[in-house]
RNA sequence: GGCCCGUUGGUCAAGCGGUUAAGACUCCGCCCUCUCACGGCGGCGACAAGGGUUCGAUUCCCUUACGGGUCACCA
């Protein structure tokens, strides 16, 4: 017998399929001329991160705008970093900002489409048929080198200043025998399978990169693992066998794999598949100190994605900004298309920055001002009713009364220039305060007197009227406050200043301290009409009284 | 350290050999205005450095500096 089928048998006898069979299996994807396929492929680590979304984002951008397919693999090769529940934690935290797939993981154990498993623990034998016949063709070998051993080489290599890692001369068991495979199998000795790299040290090779253009990189000579000691696949196989069994057209990931990009292209060519484009993506970077570093997990709330749902930012407005990032002219393109689905926008992966973002929390609060303001009363209403369920109780008690929420927040909304003055939702309660409780401690302006803004407050109370309309309110407003000796308007003040005590603008701030407490409201008048005549009486008399 | 990648105002960024070097965010000023927010107008503010190539370099090449990534039986 061949001494590689030998081994081969020897490795895997349980291996009863061979790579034409999953070939059939998941035969080549019918698809209209251009169509990306892509995926998201994490681990189920149960931490969705910032970089993760906008990873996920950009391959859901691609596959939809070219009429492909985007689905979810879970790379769950390494047991130890598992996390319970993590599938479901990142379906739902993708789900929750609006990207949702054609295939893939739906859950721990659920899972939909034609090119599964999707998981890549239940794709073991599939691996191991793989490498099966890549040890028949003499392309992978067992390798029993020790943890120290492999330290020991490493130390002499880098003392050396050789290229660290099992490759040529290192790689001692490359022409292992069965026999003696066997042998040490017997002996209960663990091995790994390493691919035997066809390499050169001296050769380079090109590919181009979707977003980083034309690179250029040493081949790959060393010897990388294929199976690791448990039998399971290392990262580097299981993308080369998964991406070309589910017929991936375009590989999007951080940029973090370019290094290794030549390995793979050398799996691909071993294995006799055709590669798919890459496309790597820079990290979003934090600013810290005046540099720059990746955002990071331990040290950056905002790098979790759970950060932005707990702020209360609307998935919509995430969105927004992770377009942005993605392609700067977005922006130009949104404000010319305002109400387009902004699959409309030809998203193009070649217009990605080749450097990282940095992340930029103001950029993100106007993109989510905007965007709120955008929204109807009812849909803000139901928004913040849903954020408040979850993160902020007494909010979420007043917004029992939904009549009175709309009322709120209807005010300056839906008109040609809307309201833009909530980033988030944990800013509403705050926002919304004097709405709910009357004002306790008042402050007017210096340059009012408190028997002055008592009168004042005393002649808006009489002059105040319930039947008042709008178009009347504020006309009747500068009259009052002429006759008690303001300019009618600043422009008349500030002409003669001399001749009166201040100017409209002093009366309405008393008045709007009176009722809620603030300097700085949006329009007095719906103010008053949604507190409501009773409620605006009782907090002039309160404020009256508080001034005498 | 080897190997890759990157570097345009504080930030995100257009730009592909000849431009007064766009635009957005931030900041500042003015206007609008009962206050604030919005909106309008304007302002501050940049091609990392040095060599080439060229009639001409932000754009092409080299070197340096800085930043990032990678060099696992983790992904």
């Amino acid at each position: 017998m061949d001494e590689n089928l030998k081994m081969a048998e020897l490795l895997f006898p349980e291996v009863d399929t061979i790579p034409d069979d999953y070939e059939t299996k998941y035969p080549k994807r019918v698809l209209k001329e251009g169509a990306v396929v892509t995926r998201f492929a994490p681990s189920p680590t149960g931490f969705l991160h910032f970089g993760g979304l906008f990873a996920a984002f950009i391959g859901y951008m691609s596959a939809k705008t070219s009429g492909g397919k985007f689905y979810l693999r879970i790379e769950d090769t390494d047991k130890k970093r598992e996390v319970e529940n993590g599938v479901r934690l990142i379906v739902d935290g993708l789900e929750s900002f609006g990207i949702t797939f054609d295939e893939g993981m739906l859950s721990e154990t659920e899972e939909k489409g034609e090119y599964g498993p999707y998981i890549q623990s239940a794709r073991r034998g599939i691996y191991r048929c793989f490498v099966k016949d890549l040890v028949k063709k003499g392309l992978a070998y067992p390798c029993f080198m020790s943890e120290e051993e492999l330290a020991e080489i490493r130390q002499g290599q880098e003392k050396e200043k050789k290229l660290p890692g099992v490759w040529g001369e290192y790689a001692k068991y490359r022409d292992i025998t069965a026999d003696e495979a066997r042998a040490r199998i017997d002996a209960g000795e663990d091995y790994v399978v390493r691919l035997r790299s066809p390499g050169d040290a001296n050769k380079r090779i090109k590919f181009k990169d979707l977003i980083k253009g034309e690179i250029e990189m040493p081949e790959n000579i060393i010897d990388v693992v294929l199976l690791k000691k448990d039998g399971m696949p290392t990262y580097h196989f299981a993308h080369v066998v998964d991406d070309h069994l589910m017929r991936t057209t375009h590989v999007i990931r951080g940029d973090e794999w370019i290094a290794s990009v030549p390995t793979h292209l050398q799996l691909f060519y071993v294995c006799g598949f055709k590669p798919p484009k890459y496309a790597h993506i820079s990290p979003i970077m934090k600013e810290e100190n005046g540099g720059k570093r990746k955002l990071s997990k331990r040290k950056d709330p905002e790098a979790a994605v759970d950060f932005y749902k707990k702020a209360g930012y609307p998935a919509g407005a995430v969105w927004e900004y992770l377009m942005t990032i993605a392609n700067s002219d977005y922006e130009q393109w949104r404000m010319a298309n305002k109400n387009e689905p902004c699959e409309k926008f030809k998203f193009s992966l070649s217009k990605m920055s080749k450097a990282g973002a940095l992340f930029d929390i103001a950029k993100l609060n106007d993109i989510s001002k905007t965007y709120i303001s955008t929204l109807t009363a009812e849909q803000v209403y139901d928004y913040v009713k849903n954020w408040a369920e979850e993160n902020d109780y007494l909010l979420n008690e007043r917004l029992l009364n939904k009549e009175y929420a709309l009322k709120v927040f209807g005010i300056e909304r839906g008109t040609p220039k809307p309201r833009k003055d909530i980033a988030k939702w944990d800013e509403v309660r705050e926002y919304t305060e004097y709405f709910y409780t009357r004002p306790k401690e008042l402050v007017y302006p210096e340059n009012i007197s408190a028997s002055e803004a008592a009168e004042i407050l005393r002649e808006y109370k009489k002059e105040f009227d319930n039947s008042v309309t709008a178009e009347e309110w504020f006309p009747k407003l500068r009259d009052m406050a002429e006759r008690m000796g303001y300019a009618k308007t600043p422009k008349v003040y500030k002409a003669s200043p001399e001749e009166y005590k201040g100017h409209v603008g002093d009366v309405s701030t008393v008045i709007r301290v009176a009722l809620t407490g603030r300097t700085n409201t949006p329009d007095l008048y719906l103010i008053s009409e949604t507190l409501g005549y009773n409620e605006v009486c009782e907090r002039l008399d309160f404020a009256i009284s508080e001034l005498s």
